[in-house]
DNA sequence: TGCGCGGCCTGGACGTGGTCCATTTCACGA
DNA sequence: TCGTGAAATGGACCACGTCCAGGCCGCGCA
């Protein structure tokens, strides 16, 4: 789990015990934590870390490339640690389980030049919506 | 302009001045409103009107499908009144513009079946993101 | 046209998610 | 081990949105 505390640690970042507890607590697959959910398991770790640290930690781990922000229901943002491999994201309607989805293609590739405005365009999101299984199961 | 309210009036709707004056604001294209700007307008035609009222008109005209809701920067939603034709949004991380925008293709047929583990899928959101020109000349 | 009723509007309290800031603490290089 | 400046604290504050009791009024009916 320490290839991110080991990526920030050599582009100078100083290691405090509150950045290694917000680090292991968005550690795994298929994580999307709100801020608020990282500080909850976090204070289990580590008692004393204050909500602040944990958002402001989470904005520098944004701004360092090592965490993607979503914000999917225009409620809370929510982390996710799977940067590095790009990937798209499926919601349930209902329950608002997220998972990490792979489509095909390029979705940049399908915006035309004289659909761009003269924008410099730098990244897209794709949010698919639906029902999960459990929830379509209920309705 | 009047399109909106005849829909919503044949589809049971009580016409009150503050519907009319909420659908009057949101006339037109390329208009992509927060709630309290949506708000701001509907006091210069309608002092007394409160902003209560304005949240419920939109989240009622987003439930008759009317109105899209769209949250691009997980601050406040917007409302885009063009709703009957697909479309997705390009938006500047500078100043916060947002551009209706045409991709070739149905971005819903990109995701293979394999990954919809179940889902019932409904819909899907693309956002593009960059710098629009007037923002990248400033930078 | 006038009446009545049920849906609509008001305004202010409340809730949640997030930011700010003065002060204290502490990681790390010398 | 010490000094320094970056990081953490925690509590006030802000933005956006929701809720609710009470009064108002659009609209169907006679």
């Amino acid at each position: 789990m320490s290839d991110l505390l080991e990526r920030l640690r050599t582009r100078g970042w100083r290691l405090t015990a509150q950045r290694r507890v917000v680090a292991q607590v968005l550690d795994g697959d298929h994580v999307h934590f709100t801020a608020d959910e990282v500080h909850a398991r976090a204070v289990e770790l580590l008692p004393e870390i204050s909500r602040a640290t944990v958002y402001n930690t989470l904005g520098e781990m944004v701004g360092l490339g090592e965490v993607l922000e979503v914000s999917t229901d225009g409620r809370a943002k929510r982390y996710d640690p799977n940067a590095h491999h790009a990937h798209q994201h499926l919601v349930c309607q209902s329950c608002g389980t997220i998972r990490d989805v792979h489509p095909l293609g390029d979705p940049l590739g399908a915006l035309p030049t004289a659909e761009r405005f003269g924008f410099a365009i730098s990244g897209v999101e794709v949010t698919y919506r639906g029902l999960c299984p459990d929830c379509a199961a209920k309705a």
